[in-house]
DNA sequence: CGGCATCGAATTGCAAACAATCTTGTGCAC
DNA sequence: GTGCACAAGATTGTTTGCAATTCGATGCCG
């Protein structure tokens, strides 16, 4: 089941919407997708009950698909499950990262604190992400991973606003680079207050955010 | 999109599961349960591709699905996301909780101790199902309410188990216990930790029962 | 002029037939 | 007797056509 085809366009329907092509609320007609894809519209329906299914999309009875928006409220929801899970993740690292991995989180990291230096602030975004990815790699651990991946296809249309919050990418990088060396000092327990810290901070920052926009 | 017969059909399958009518592993052969259900291939088959995004059973192309086994070392991944879940959800419900959910939650736990005393292992461990419930309920966070459903769906095949470790019971009583207090007099932090510290304890029966298996 | 019923177009949901792929069993060669 | 090629059956994947439902527009009535 599910043949390569569908795979196929569930991962392009997927960086259409992150891609911000197909915005929030937007009506996801199936004809029309099916002719952009390329591909039958059984083809882009199996693909849509996929994304309803995770979330990124909301299917209603006989009147269509439409590319779901988060509200300010979930977008600080999904980011507390986002914590607690990162957090995990952040913990299982300090204890099963390879000295290798540990190396190359060190190396991202510097060069975020580049980045930072030379104002480029989409660079320093990029890295971040970067080194969450990494981190997450480095604690093997599957099922924190898949939750998180899901957490952050929902909020796609939220990321790169906290990051604009004066001030905070300072703050950012010595949360980041608290996490980095609580990891490489193989201490599970500040690993994960640190990540947690870190989030809570970003959490914050959205809340700035849309209080702001409301 | 997905019309109630497409949801009925999931959730029928989703029990079937859940019930162990259909074990891990076993082929699921999409005309058997049409007709089983009663409904038409192509309905069955939208409601396997939804069970396959969520994890409840791997789709392999041109040879079905099949209902996912859970290794033991995954059943300890999906409880420790399980925990930090519901420890944030236990945050949560120690701030959110109406007096009268508290007053709720309060019952249940009596009721869980009165199935002790009588030796009813089965209906103390429906009991815990409800607690666990209630407490996700006052804690009003969906995001976290949802996976939490969807790391339970996971794991069903193992969740017997625990509770027939020699002496479990008692612990495990004295445990929920703790939670509960904490939600009460509301205090988060406590409520966390002792939802943590419940978890951990239920991860390390697992790996017991997991260990005299192999 | 505004509100409401009705009709038509557009779109989704469903079913059946067909094509592609895998699996199983049989027979043949070695 | 063992291993491999091949064919038949079973099962999945895709296409096509049609039925059901919704949405919008048009016209009618108050």
């Amino acid at each position: 089941m599910t043949s390569p085809a569908v795979d196929d366009a569930y991962e392009r329907l997927r960086s259409l919407i992150f891609s911000g092509e197909l915005m929030p609320n937007e009506r996801l007609v199936e004809t029309d997708l099916a002719e952009r894809l390329q591909v039958t519209r059984a083809v882009v329906r199996t693909a849509l009950v996929r994304l309803g299914q995770d979330g990124i999309v909301v299917l209603t009875p006989h009147r269509g698909a439409r590319v779901r928006v988060v509200t300010d409220a979930e977008a600080v929801e999904i980011l507390q499950a986002r914590a607690v899970l990162e957090a995990l993740a952040a913990r299982q690292a300090a204890v099963l990262a390879t000295a290798r991995e540990v190396t190359t989180i060190r190396r991202i990291l510097s060069g975020m604190a580049h980045k930072i230096a030379d104002g480029d602030l989409l660079g320093y975004s990029e890295g971040n992400a970067t080194l969450h990815a990494a981190i997450i790699a480095a604690a093997r651990h599957e099922t924190a991973a898949r939750l998180i991946a899901g957490l952050r296809a929902q909020m796609v249309r939220f990321q790169f606003r906290t990051i604009l919050v004066p001030g905070r990418s300072a703050h950012s990088l010595a949360e980041h680079t608290a996490v980095v060396d609580a990891i490489a000092r193989r201490d599970p327990d500040a690993a994960e207050m640190a990540m947690r810290h870190h989030l809570s901070h970003v959490e914050a920052a959205l809340s700035h955010v849309a209080r702001r926009r409301s």
